[in-house]
DNA sequence: ACCTGAACACCGTTCAAGT
DNA sequence: ACCTGAACACCGTTCAAGT
């Protein structure tokens, strides 16, 4: 008689299979993970999601709306290069703090399983917000993207272990975005 | 009686690795896929790898013996810092050619299907032997690391279709690589 | 020495039946 | 309205048996 109450719900589910991809990386994110962690069975999940693909995009999604919060409350620096600065470094930090859930954000994914577009331009805001200011209006996009470009190209080798040797890792990844943005500061900026 | 002869071998099955990775991604490289397209049963191919994570490191190897036969003419380059716009446009070109199998080479792979170390140090050596002519054999390995962080960076995003708005994208490439080409010439670089 | 069919475990997904 | 067990297709891998 009685309808079935929800027993978990898609926050619950996407948050398991967050936990289950920074564990043991995307081979592990299997509906059957998922459901014994939200302790329910495997076909249940498709209440709320329509397959495998929609909850890695699912993951990918909720960790861009995570580092955009991470990175928005620099754009009220006073000065755009310290602001800039403090951006790189956040950017990066979410990086180590989540680096299976970061590299999903730049993985070649399949098609069903790439979240919205809407969601790559929320977390590129605040770094627009600051490459304005220091750039203005027209060359905006292409300061940020040669920004975005350095900043992941650093981490995603670092994370791959690319920088095994040692030495200050941090103080190579601050002379990099001091050279871009001093030269995007002085120099005319090309159109991507 | 007489013993079975070879009907394939591990390059023509790595070639279909290849192959079946460009058209359809990681997931169509399959185990069965591979067979059929090698004329043999798919448990034939464990008598040459010892399973699917070996099929990719070898993957992923191959390409990068390819890469480094795509890089080293320019090393040769009398001036260094057109050897090394040379060497950046013929990486990204690379890219551009086998984009899946270039997404690979920089994927978090799980710990079996990761190439060997010495391929990664192999497909560097042609940007090594040219940043050490323009920085001297101290800060070399730290130069080359800012430049394979800087064109990774901007060919990745490039393909994952961050720059869709279109715009002179060879023209932004240029000026990344000739920003920090000239900082790194002009400057003392920091150790990483 | 390499190839094969048969078999097993594991996973994504569907669906009819339960409450 | 959501949950479940049973079932199916597909894939990686093993192994005994063939030549």
């Amino acid at each position: 008689m009685s309808p079935a109450r929800a027993r978990t719900s898609l926050l619950e589910i996407v948050t398991a299979g967050r936990e289950l991809l920074e564990v043991g990386g995307l081979d592990a994110v299997t509906m059957l993970a998922v459901a014994e962690r939200v302790g329910v069975r495997a076909p249940s999940l498709y209440k709320w999601l329509p397959n495998r693909a929609a909850l890695i995009a699912s993951i990918a999604s909720a960790a861009l709306h995570d580092l955009e919060h991470q990175l928005s409350p620099f754009v009220s620096d006073p000065d755009p290069v310290m602001g800039l600065r403090s951006v790189a470094d956040a950017f990066r930090a979410f990086a180590h703090a989540n680096p299976r859930t970061y590299g999903l954000l730049f993985m070649d994914l399949p098609a069903g399983a790439r979240p919205p577009a809407e969601d790559n331009l929320l977390a590129a805001t605040p770094l627009l917000a600051l490459t304005e200011r220091l750039v203005g209006p027209d060359r905006n996009l292409e300061a940020a993207r040669l920004m975005t470009a350095f900043a992941h190209g650093f981490v995603s080798m670092e994370l791959s272990g690319a920088f095994q040797l040692g030495g200050d890792v941090d103080e190579a990844f601050r002379y990099g975005v001091d050279v871009l943005v001093g030269a995007l500061a002085s120099r005319p900026v090309p159109p991507i």
